[in-house]
DNA sequence: TATATTTTTGCCAAAAATTGTCAAGAAAAT
DNA sequence: ATTTTCTTGACAATTTTTGGCAAAAATATA
């Protein structure tokens, strides 16, 4: 299984896989179903609360939101960005380096 | 070499070899020194035309700087996060499949 | 110690980015 | 063709980021 899929992507095929309707899902998570609507577009950003929401409605993983939710960002802010490769080597030592720090 | 270490500590380093004030760096990237001040202290954010001012005024590689511009705020935002791994190796896939996808 | 210099801190206002909402139009389904 | 769903653009409200001042704190120097 691919982990290529954007979080809008993710939300919109568990959304018509059960055939309920942007506003229905909107209601749901609170929010105008044009700003669902972008969400699922990646135009805007989703948050914690609402994968958390879209998690116990449609049974799915969290875990799996919340890397997509994250990662989009990342690869988003790196998508033009030549030294994305070593970005992220970087980025990963020093969040391993600095994890250790805080205990 | 570490790549751990922070831009801020880095540009730091740099202005202390060369036994500069803040004062005086401050000016040369054309803000307040108190800004400078934070920014050597992680407080703040660095841009790119700071990084390539400092690159030129030190001799540094600007593209090192770069890499820890970005990868200090990625490993700021995971820092937090138990699944950072995870969130990181998506975000290559991500960052390479879209990459392939412009051209 | 006193003086000068450098660095840090707290605060404020301006600028930029994000968010939430609405209403109208486009697209799709019935 | 009518209804329903989805998209788009615009706008204000809110939040976050930025830049700078001015005073306090720390450091260096005489």
């Amino acid at each position: 299984m691919s982990n290529i899929e954007t979080l809008g992507a993710t939300i919109r095929r568990l959304r018509e896989a059960r055939e309920m309707p942007l506003r229905k899902l909107a209601a749901a998570l609170d929010i105008d179903q044009s700003t669902l609507s972008k969400i699922e577009r990646n135009e805007r950003n989703a948050n914690d609360a609402m994968i958390k929401t879209v998690a116990e409605l449609f049974g799915a993983d969290y875990k799996e939101l919340k890397i997509k939710l994250l990662s989009d960002k990342i690869a988003y802010d790196l998508i033009n960005e030549a030294l994305s490769d070593e970005v992220l080597r970087v980025a990963e030592e020093k969040v391993e380096y600095f994890k250790k720090l805080k205990k």
